[in-house]
DNA sequence: TTATATTACTTTAAGTCTAAACTATTTAAT
DNA sequence: ATTAAATAGTTTAGACTTAAAGTAATATAA
C-alpha cells in the first residue's frame, strides 16, 4: 500500500535542468507535488483504515470488508446485484462472491436470485445483519470522527472540496485513457 | 478497501434531534462531513492506486509491494533492515519476509547480515535491482503525475497542506488513544 | 432464427496481508 | 552475572485480493 517513492535513481540520473527540477529526483516541481499529495493522501488513508480494521476486529470482531459489505447492502432496500457490491467497493468480482459466501454462512445476508434475470443474485441483510450493523455504524462513525476530530472545521470542508477536484482530476485522465 | 457508509441503519435509527442532524443516518453534520471526507480519501486512493497497479503490471510485469520495496530500499544507500521496511510501508512485520525472499530470488535486492546485530538484515538493491527502479521510478511519476493533471497548481498545494493537517490530526488522535 | 457478443457470477492459482506464536539476539534491571 | 524484557525477524493459519479462465444466461445482429 505505501508506496513511498525514494531517489528512485541511481546518482547518475541528472536534474532535467529546466527551472524548479530537482537534482535527486529528476522531477519538476509540479511532479513533486503530485507525488508527495499522493502519498500524504496514501499515509491519510492507511492510517484510518489501520485504525477502522483494528475495531472491528477488537469491538466486534470482524473485518472491513465484512462491514463493507453490510453497509453497502444496506444502501438499498431490495439488497444489490453482485456486480453492483463490487463496483461500489471498488473490488472485482472475483472478490465478493466468497466474502458473501461467508458472510451467509454467518446468516448476516442472504442470495436472493432475481426474477428478471437468472444470472442475477440480490444480496440482502438478514435480521442478523441488520442488527449487527446497527451497532456497528455508529461505532464507526465515531471512530472516525475521533480521528479527524483535532482537524478544523474550515479546513475539513475545504479538504472535502478539494479531494472533490482530484476525483474529477483522476476520472478526467482515466476517461481520456480510452 | 471501500467503505461506503449506508444509512447504516434500519429505519428506526432516528435524528439525534441536535440542529444539523440527519434523520437518516444521526449523524451530525460534523461527523457527516468527516465520513465523507474519508470515502473520498478512499476512493481518490483507490482510483490511483488501482491505476498504478494496472501499469506496473502491464508495463513491468510487477506488483505495488515490489515496486514499493525497491523504492524504499533505495531511500538510503545502506539499504534498511526489515523493521524499517515494514514500517515505512505501513505493512506488518510478517508481510516483508516473503516479500523480501521472492525479490531476492529474482535478484533484485540481497540481504546482508549487519555486523552489529546479528537479529538484523540490511536489505539492499542489486545492480539489476537499481536498473529496474530507474526505469520504473520515472514511468510511475509520470503516471500519478498524469492522474493529477486536470488539478489546479494553487488547489494542489492546498490539498498537500490539508491532508498534512489531517495527517497530523489524525497521529494526534491516535497518540491520545495510549 | 441463429450465431455472436455481452453480462453476471464462480472458480482457480498465485500473491498480499494480518495477527499471533515462535526463535534468536540484544538490552535493561536487578 | 543472571534474569527479565524488548527487539528483529520468521513462520503459520486464515482472510482478502487479483487476473484470468470458465459457466450460464441474456442481448444483439445478421
Amino acid at each position: 500500500m505505501a508506496d513511498i517513492p525514494s531517489s528512485g535513481t541511481s546518482k547518475q540520473r541528472k536534474g532535467n535542468g529546466q527551472p524548479g527540477s530537482d537534482y535527486e529526483t529528476g522531477l519538476s516541481e509540479d511532479e513533486q507535488l503530485d507525488i508527495r499529495i499522493w502519498l500524504r493522501l496514501l499515509t491519510c488513508a492507511n492510517l484510518i483504515e489501520r485504525r477502522v480494521r483494528k475495531n472491528l476486529r477488537d469491538k466486534f470482531n470482524t473485518t472491513l470488508p465484512r462491514f463493507d459489505v453490510l453497509a453497502q447492502v444496506d444502501r438499498t432496500p431490495d439488497g444489490q446485484p453482485m456486480r453492483e457490491l463490487s463496483r461500489r467497493m471498488m473490488v472485482t468480482n472475483g472478490n465478493i462472491t466468497p466474502l458473501v459466501d461467508r458472510l451467509v454462512e454467518d446468516n448476516l445476508i442472504r442470495r436472493d436470485p432475481s426474477p428478471e434475470d437468472r444470472r442475477v443474485q440480490h444480496v440482502r441483510l438478514t435480521e442478523n445483519g441488520r442488527q449487527a450493523l446497527d451497532e456497528m455504524f455508529p461505532a464507526h462513525s465515531s471512530w472516525v470522527n475521533n480521528l479527524m476530530a483535532n482537524l478544523d472545521r474550515d479546513n475539513a470542508s475545504q479538504l472535502y472540496a478539494l479531494l472533490g477536484e482530484l476525483k474529477t482530476s483522476i476520472q478526467t485522465a482515466e476517461r481520456d485513457e480510452d
